[in-house]
DNA sequence: ACCTGAACACCGTTCAAGT
DNA sequence: ACCTGAACACCGTTCAAGT
């Protein structure tokens, strides 16, 4: 990429999480290169689709729910292991307010640029549930997507301004019907 | 209200019930007074916000689910009758695809047409609920706005279509959460 | 190579002008 | 009273013209 260019990218992503924060996944293009002072036409070509855009936003969050997974994947009880990457799975969904709707499309849509970071998402949660379920401490009719629809539901109530305040109780209903007490 | 008026005013309910259940809560007014074949004034006059709009399509189901809580307060094991009446819901909810975002905010704003209708599900929720937590068969550490949350949740998953298909099962899920079984 | 910004087809809101 | 539709300020997408 040019010295310019990515000089572009780079300011862009800054603006873009600022921005994305404020307003949500759904927020305008438009003020987003405005505010980056950059051409509406650099936005488009830097990040062809919305998706691109919150791909490259939840990038860092993606990867470290993936190290996390694998770190917990081997250590300690199931239960507590599922229950924990659950809830950092959740917070990083709810990061950027309305993001939660793409990451459940994207699993069944292989062109969308979140598509592969999501089906990771799912398979690292179905290995924590897996482990659990074999330990005897979850729920054994539910899979991988039932447990991402539960995450991106909690996600969801999280993104409502109405309901953020019991995001953490929620988590806590919806854990205790996952993980058998 | 003149005849023409009341004509206008049913006929716009009528395709709005169409386009909205074919493009969403989101669907464009202006579309729905073309199909209408009604200046776009006129949408605005009958309806001055999108939740009057919405919250006029609901009006059927919202009657329905406060007539059908009221027979249930009384009827039958407390946990059947909650469960009974938190599907149909969830039903209600997921009649128009992207309804359930508006129907939760309107909870916490006064001035929303639909403020009123869902103010009086949570608290006809919540009786259900009370009987239930006084039976012994539901959790006793959540009241209506939690069950208002859940059922929001499960009506959001259901307007996913890539989690549509399996919206009875997580229903069956979080309903053991909160009946204990 | 990369960037810019005008052109286009949309959107919801407002409101002057008509019937 | 009620309706219409133009005016306005937005939006995302596309792409010809510049550097």
């Amino acid at each position: 990429m040019r010295a310019d260019a990515r000089k572009n990218y780079e300011r862009l992503l800054t603006v873009a999480s600022a921005v994305v924060t404020e307003e949500g996944a759904g927020a305008s293009l438009r003020d987003i290169a405005r505010r980056a002072e950059v051409g509406l036409g650099t936005v488009q070509r830097h990040f062809p689709t919305r998706e691109a855009l919150l791909e490259a936003l939840l990038r860092t969050g993606f990867d470290q729910l993936t190290a996390e997974a694998a770190e917990l994947e081997g250590a300690g009880p199931a239960g507590d292991a599922l229950r924990t990457w659950l809830r950092a799975f959740v917070a990083c969904a709810t990061d950027y307010q309305g993001v939660i709707a793409s990451m459940v499309a994207a699993i069944e849509d292989p062109d969308s640029a979140l598509h592969a970071s999501c089906v990771a998402m799912r398979a690292a949660g179905a290995r924590l549930l897996a482990r659990a379920q074999a330990d005897g401490v979850a729920r054994t009719d539910i899979d991988g997507t039932d447990l991402y629809a539960l995450a991106g539901a909690l996600a969801w109530a999280g993104d409502q301004p109405a309901l953020a305040a019991r995001a953490d109780h929620l988590f806590d209903v919806i854990a205790d019907a996952v993980l058998t007490r």
